[in-house]
DNA sequence: TTATTAAATTGTAATGTTTATAAATAGTGT
DNA sequence: ACACTATTTATAAACATTACAATTTAATAA
């Protein structure tokens, strides 16, 4: 399925007359089986084997066009690097504040609470973001020691 | 009013055993009557007069006591620089995606999203962050034109 | 297949925010 | 007023990200 998730993503560029290129391949494929959310460092360090000529600043700027093109999400946290997730379906995240482990969450989205906003501020809501911090189990397990 | 919660504030940091200073005196009083959330870079700017050899250190390092003590909110936003935030009532945040204003919006506590989270995740949850993002009356009214 | 052309990559420099450091200064309790 | 530290200042450093120009390459059509 990973295979199929990939197919459509160059698909998806494709039609947007996005080239695809070695590197962008290998890119999406590592963001897509990547179970984490990697920073583009860790995309940089772990294709150094296969593209020991890859500039970082590649990294960057296809992951700026994937996000734009609508195949990758940004999360900016309050630490110095974004990571970044490959979309797939709708979720949020539940992040830990003693090791960093980010954990995806699914709960329907907050339509309420959108739609309040909208009402009581007068913006044109267009998306929210939210995610909830806390100690993972393992950290948990730690701290009692 | 403000003049309580400066009042508070200072009494907050004796309290902790945190001195004051005249830059902390004036960085607080810029962040209880500020209506913005302003940057660090704000906020060192606009006491560039009252005091013109203050460090930018200064306001960073006491941005952070502050924060530490619980007198002020960080806001990290994808954007480049934190912004901040006096602490008063609890509230979320509405952004325009078009011009970056940040609106306060007031809305009860996702409590039930903290629960599950924590029921399926395992996670001893702490707090969580939300905001919403959308273009603001202004914004519109421009687009519209 | 080859030629063409615009897009992408690379290497490096630059940017901008935040932190580290050490010396000078100033707040607090006595 | 004194002594003791915390704080401030000035500056350099760290770090992630972006800008730039030269080189290379993917896509398209002859
Ligand atoms: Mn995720
Ligand atoms: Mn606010
Ligand atoms: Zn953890
Ligand atoms: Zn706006």
């Amino acid at each position: 399925m990973e295979q199929t998730q990939l197919k459509e993503a160059l698909e998806a560029l494709k039609e947007t007359g996005v080239r695809i290129t070695p590197q962008r391949h290998a890119i999406l494929e590592y963001l897509i089986n990547s179970m984490s959310h990697p920073t583009a460092d860790d995309i940089y360090k772990s294709l150094e084997g296969k593209f020991p000529n890859m500039s970082v600043a590649t990294v960057y700027n296809n992951l700026r066009v994937f996000r734009e093109v609508g195949l990758v999400k940004e999360l900016t946290y309050g630490d110095s690097s974004s990571r970044f997730d490959f979309i797939t379906t709708h979720h949020y995240h539940v992040i830990c504040d003693s090791c960093g482990k980010i954990v995806d969450f699914h709960y329907p989205g907050l339509d309420e609470v959108e739609h309040l906003a909208s009402h009581v501020t007068g913006f044109k809501v267009g998306n929210h973001r939210m995610e909830i911090y806390g100690t993972c189990p393992d950290c948990s397990t730690k701290e009692t020691h």
